[in-house]
RNA sequence: GGGGCCGUCGUUCAGCUAGGUUUAGGACGCCAGAUUGUCAAUCUGGAGGUCGCGGGUUCAAAUCCCGUCGGCCCCGCCA
């Protein structure tokens, strides 16, 4: 019995015919002499009904059917009687009138219901993997995804990409996040690692002359996990030759645009806004700002500077910064909320908050109110109101983008200031090339150490690199990371110079990247590029809270799988092969 | 490495902050019966948990204490 139909195609226009389907109960509702059953696959839901007058053998089969139990059904497509059609689903106007039914299989008792509406833990579902999947909104976000990827693919090929594929097993290298290791048997004490991105593989394609590379490729960090972080997550990779800045970008948004177009008939903003990293910071206290709402941090250094309160005043001569947020209505907030807001900002690492209320009459209210002229302060802050709440941060100016960045999200969650509906996405470029890391007093990579700098600032490698930006771009949507890229370095000497500022050496660079680094001496091309996440882009699209739920088979913040329970340990014979001995004192080794 | 929340029949939740009135309760699911128009079907009846695990306090622990395991969220980390 091979199915004639889905489960969700059938209509008014099908009447009469004779069908096949097959697929999954999904629930029944037993009346006795007639019995239903919702059918459901991976296209919808059709309702089967069994009678008992026309065809009782089928209807006392029928009584065996339990929910999620596999069948195949023949049946004629019928018209629902007067005032039965079903107007939730798309199916609902007609039913299948059994006339032969085939358990095709049996099932347990569920552990959870799969409804749409599912309460149950994540743990559970992620257990019994095979079961949460069957659920509509679980299908409905593989399709998304596959979608994603489809359209992905036919749009790169149509520009001429190709499709590359770069090895899963491949070299260490320790900069930046862990690398997941793999030990090599036929080289005993050596490991290949898996890749946290092709990185160096799509610049080698562009000096072997691919000219423009494409890979939904699979990267590998072995770090701790987060609600949009997985150990094992997809990129949408991408390497182009002979192109600046703005060719990739414009690529990309056109891509993203007829994603967003595509799969949700939403219409992107063309060209995407753009933001320094300086304004995005400045403004937002973030490089990857929501801007689906407004309230953004406001300077009031010049103010701090020549105010009465000491705080505000030495931080200032100190050269840091204060800058403040317009709560509005935020007149109203009692003690005990401003309370928790300082202790709030005091864990996102300020030494205090400074508030001042500002009174329905327009008068300032708070236990500094006293330093400050009221009229300088609403000077400073013209934008504020009576009944607004200002809340100042003064410190080092990363300390007060990170405090004021954070509590601005906290708040615009907490005042419902954010609209689901919106997408607000943009560029953010011109990132500075180093960070002076203080502790370990050297410079680090803002990036990575193969992004180009503006060519009118590679001067500066000499003299002030804090001062270089870069050609890089990131792309943010509604506060979340899509994905970043830049142009590349092509010339040795300034990759070798740039391997000098982060204190890299000669042989360590060598070690690490030699290839790259013969490579790039050979006939390298102009070239860059970008990645970006395809998890966290199908999880927006898709208005679900989590990466997870668009992997099919995640895993856990322990970075376990929980339906096939890896990882685990292994016999002693698998590690004596490998020439491993582990330092775990009771390995539960499993034979 | 650190902080927070959570763990009670298959599921979800109540009971815990006055330890005994709990043979641990409700709902969903499950099992049986009834039921010819439901789609969260309905009605009647039934089975099912010793309260994540270990230890302690006590005459008495789901309830208090300590430890531990697991899940989620966050900080660090993620060039």
């Amino acid at each position: 019995m091979k199915r004639s139909h889905h489960c969700g195609e059938l209509s008014l226009n099908h009447v009469g015919q004779t069908v096949i389907l097959s697929g999954w109960v999904a629930s029944r509702r037993d009346h006795g002499g007639v019995r239903f059953i919702d059918l459901r696959d991976r296209y919808g839901i059709t309702q089967i009904v069994f009678d008992s007058e026309h065809e009782p053998a089928v209807h006392q089969l029928a009584d065996r059917l339990r929910n999620e139990y596999v069948v195949a059904i023949t049946g004629k497509v019928t018209l629902r009687p007067e005032g039965s059609a079903n107007p939730h689903i798309p199916t609902g106007a007609i039913e299948i009138r059994s006339t032969s039914l085939v358990i095709l299989n049996e099932a347990k008792p569920l552990p959870f219901a799969l409804d749409d509406t599912i309460t149950t833990t994540e743990a559970l579902r992620l257990k019994h993997r095979y079961l949460d999947l069957r659920r509509p909104k679980m299908q409905e976000l593989l399709q998304l995804r596959s979608q994603v990827s489809h359209l992905v693919r036919q749009y790169l090929h149509n520009n001429q990409f190709l499709e590359v594929e770069t090895p899963i097993l491949t070299k260490s290298t320790p900069e930046g996040a862990r690398d997941y290791l793999v030990p090599s048997r036929v080289n005993p004490g050596e490991f290949f690692a898996l890749p946290q991105s092709p990185q160096l593989f799509k610049q080698i394609l562009m000096i072997g002359g691919t000219d423009r590379y494409y890979q939904i490729a699979r990267c590998f960090r072995d770090e701790d996990l987060r609600l949009d972080r997985q150990p094992e997550f997809t990129q949408i990779d991408l390497e182009m030759s002979f192109v600046d800045q703005d060719d990739i970008m414009q690529l990309i948004e056109h891509m993203v645009r007829l994603i967003f177009k595509e799969t949700k008939n939403i219409d992107l903003p063309s060209p995407l806004p753009r933001l320094s990293f300086e304004d995005a910071m400045g403004r937002y206290g973030t490089d990857k700002p929501d801007l689906r709402f407004d309230l953004q941090l406001q300077d009031l250094s010049q103010f701090a500077a020549t105010c009465d309160f000491k705080v505000f005043r030495s931080a200032v001569e100190k050269g840091g910064i204060v800058k403040a947020l317009i709560i509005p209505g935020g007149n109203a907030f009692t003690r005990n909320r401003i309370d928790n807001l300082i202790d709030t900002a005091k864990e996102f690492g300020a030494k205090g908050l400074a508030w001042v209320k500002i009174n329905e009459e327009g008068n300032l209210d708070s236990s500094i109110a006293k330093f400050f002229h009221p009229q300088t302060l609403r000077d400073a802050l013209p934008s504020a109101k009576p009944g607004d709440l200002l809340i100042f941060v003064a410190d080092q100016s990363p300390i007060v983008h990170q405090v004021l960045g954070r509590l601005r999200l906290l708040l615009g969650e907490e005042l419902g200031l954010i609209d689901r509906n919106r997408w607000e996405p943009l560029w953010v470029i011109d990132f500075p090339m180093f960070e002076f890391d203080d502790t370990a007093k050297r410079y680090i990579a803002l990036h990575h150490p193969f992004t180009a700098p503006h060519s009118e600032d590679i001067p500066l490698l000499e003299t002030d690199p804090l001062q270089i930006r870069t050609q890089a771009y990131d792309l943010v949507l509604n506060g979340f990371e899509l994905g970043g890229g830049s142009i590349r370095i092509h010339a040795p000497q300034v990759q070798s110079k740039v391997f000098d500022l982060l204190n890299i050496s000669k042989t360590e660079a060598r070690e690490k990247f030699g290839f790259l680094l013969d490579a790039l001496e050979s006939g390298a091309p102009p070239h860059g590029g970008i990645a970006l996440g395809l998890d966290r882009l199908v999880m927006l699209l898709g208005k679900t809270e989590s990466i997870r739920d668009v992997i099919p088979f995640p895993k856990t913040q322990r970075a376990q799988c929980l339906m096939t329970e890896a990882p685990s340990p292994v016999t002693s014979e698998q590690l004596q092969e490998l020439s491993i001995r582990t330092t775990v004192k009771k390995p539960t080794n499993p034979l």
